[in-house]
RNA sequence: GGCGGCGUAGCCAAGUGGUAAGGCAGAGGUCUGCAAAACCUCCAUCGUCGGUUCAAUUCCGACCGCCGCCUCCA
């Protein structure tokens, strides 16, 4: 079965046809390095992350590709307001959007391009468009003159002469046409800039997307991605920029994420409202906030709220504890008799694959994540009843039953990029590792120590005692559990 | 004004031309010394009004309400 993607260009979902077999080209808009990025921001470099984890586990060799803008007006203005240069401003953010991604657990690009290291190449796409007539100079400026490229508005539907064009506040009187769009911008004094057949100047914006990802991934590339307000004119000017130049095709599929809204409004400056990724974090684990963008499908508006954070927490925590119940199990259950599944095993395996299926299918479709979730949770009301008939004794279970739960489990936290590093690797919650000790006991064997004195002393039927234990237990952040004929702990995260 | 989206239980959120996943919260039950976790059961006719159809929440139309974009914007 196909994967099918929306495509912003065509407004209908395609199935998914790589330029090449097996392998996915992918451009997706990085940041402007003048700000640590805000929940919104983060909402769409965890959509592509899930996208492009997707796509490799379902075996795609995936390029991944994202470029960084470090320089902007945004980062200059910023930069006097600091009073540090450009430079530095856009190093320090750029920085710290690395440190970001990586608490996220997003995937780091193949590759990040930043702009001022692609200056030569932006010059040369921009000669190119002036060659051809579709650029024009005008006092050191350079811009794309809209009305030469006949396709202009095909990517975001619109007719520009129906638009209500708000005047910039930018020199409006060298342009030529109101849609005109600068790609070379003269320096002003003071200002970053690179010598250039116009004289003096910086970029403008959405020449670096054009040209970096053709750069790097070539013509026609599969799949460009960004949060859904660079539609336009963002995305429609690289476009044009890119095939008035190439002649080509710029890219196979436009994915656009959806925006995300802080209590029911847009964040916006002016509201006061915006929600820094790192302020978040301080507070919740990433794993709750990948959870709470996977509940909604990617191309949906997402309110944020404390409200839908803790939600999300929640609905989390039924995951995380099926996880550490599961984990709890196989270092318990027997290696299995003669390893024959019974009729009840047999089922269970019969209900796994089916499952797995249900869920390929659900992220097939348009990477279908909240759908797909919905199966997640399937397989951990599976996994916790099995648990829960091995944990309470009975009948000799098969501990390759177990694992089994654990590997559809596993499967579909990497497929969703839950649980997961930014390197790859997964960091599951049950498989705590050793902890380590400086020679003396390790915290798992004073607890143990505890919970075994604990476990006597309910033998005993003194209760008060027992629960004190507990209780103190509780409030170091130990969280304990009896099961039938023992008991379970584990920290609380 | 142009383009686009949305309106599903208390909340969040999938979805389908044939009587609606999942999560949270809530109610009841099982298990437990208690608790926790878990399991079981219960909890919606899908904004309004029309139309097409044997059948619509799902298709079409109108209307109401909300939202995004229209060169700052993930």
């Amino acid at each position: 079965m196909p994967i099918r993607v929306y495509n912003t260009m065509t407004r209908k979902k395609e199935e998914l046809v790589p330029r090449e077999l097996g392998k996915i080209s992918m451009y997706v808009c990085g940041p402007t390095v003048y700000n640590y990025i805000h929940i919104g921001n983060a909402r769409t470099f965890l959509n592509f992350d899930m996208i492009r984890r997707y796509l490799l586990y379902r075996g795609y060799e995936v390029e991944f590709i994202q470029n960084v803008t470090d320089v902007d007006d945004k980062i200059i203005n910023k930069a006097n307001e600091e009073g540090v240069s450009p430079e530095v401003l856009a190093d320090t953010y750029r920085e710290a959007f690395e440190l970001d991604m990586a608490d996220l657990g997003v995937m780091p690009p193949t590759m990040a391009p930043q702009a001022t290291e692609h200056i030569d190449d932006m010059l040369e796409v921009i000669s190119c468009l002036v060659d051809k007539g579709y650029a024009y100079e005008s006092e050191g400026d350079v811009y794309f003159e809209v009305e030469k490229f006949a396709d202009y508005g095909k990517l975001s539907g619109r007719n520009l002469d129906e638009q209500q064009h708000t005047l910039a506040s930018g020199p409006e009187d060298r342009k030529r046409g109101p849609w005109d769009f600068a790609l070379w911008k003269a320096a002003k004094p003071g200002e970053p800039s690179w010598s250039s057949p116009w004289g003096p100047g910086r970029p403008g914006w959405h020449i670096e997307c054009s040209t970096m990802s053709t750069k790097y991934l070539g013509e026609s590339f599969d799949i460009h991605g960004g949060g859904l307000d660079l539609v336009f004119p963002h995305h429609e000017n690289e476009l044009a920029q890119a095939e008035a130049c190439t002649g080509k095709p710029f890219v196979r599929y436009w994915i656009h994420s959806g925006m995300l809204n802080i209590d029911m409004e847009k964040m916006s400056k002016s509201l006061g409202n915006i929600r820094p990724l790192r302020e978040v974090l301080i507070e919740n684990d990433a794993q709750v906030i990948r959870m709470l963008m996977l509940g909604t499908h990617y191309r949906s508006p997402l309110n944020f709220s404390d409200d839908s954070l803790a939600d999300a927490g929640a609905s989390l925590e039924r995951v995380t504890n099926c996880a550490f119940n599961l984990e709890d199990a196989l270092s318990r259950a027997a290696v299995g008799g003669d390893g024959k599944k019974t009729e009840r095993e047999l089922e269970l395996s019969k209900k796994l694959e089916g499952l797995k299926d249900e869920f390929v299918g659900h992220m097939d479709d348009d990477f279908n994540s909240a759908a797909a979730l919905g199966v997640l949770f399937d397989v951990v009301r599976e996994t916790n009843t099995y648990v829960g008939e091995v944990t309470s004794g009975g009948e000799p279970r098969l501990k390759v039953s177990l694992l089994e739960c654990k590997e559809v489990l596993d499967d579909m936290f990497g497929a969703l990029g839950l649980f997961q590093t930014a390197w790859g690797t997964t960091s599951v919650p049950g498989e705590e590792p050793a902890r380590a000790a400086d020679g003396g006991p390790s915290r798992d064997q004073l607890v143990d120590l505890l919970l075994e004195v604990r476990q006597a002393a309910r033998d005993m039927k003194s209760f008060e005692l027992a629960d004190r234990i507990r209780d103190s237990l509780t409030e170091l952040g130990v969280r304990v559990e009896d099961v039938p004929g023992g008991y379970r702990w584990r920290v609380e995260r």
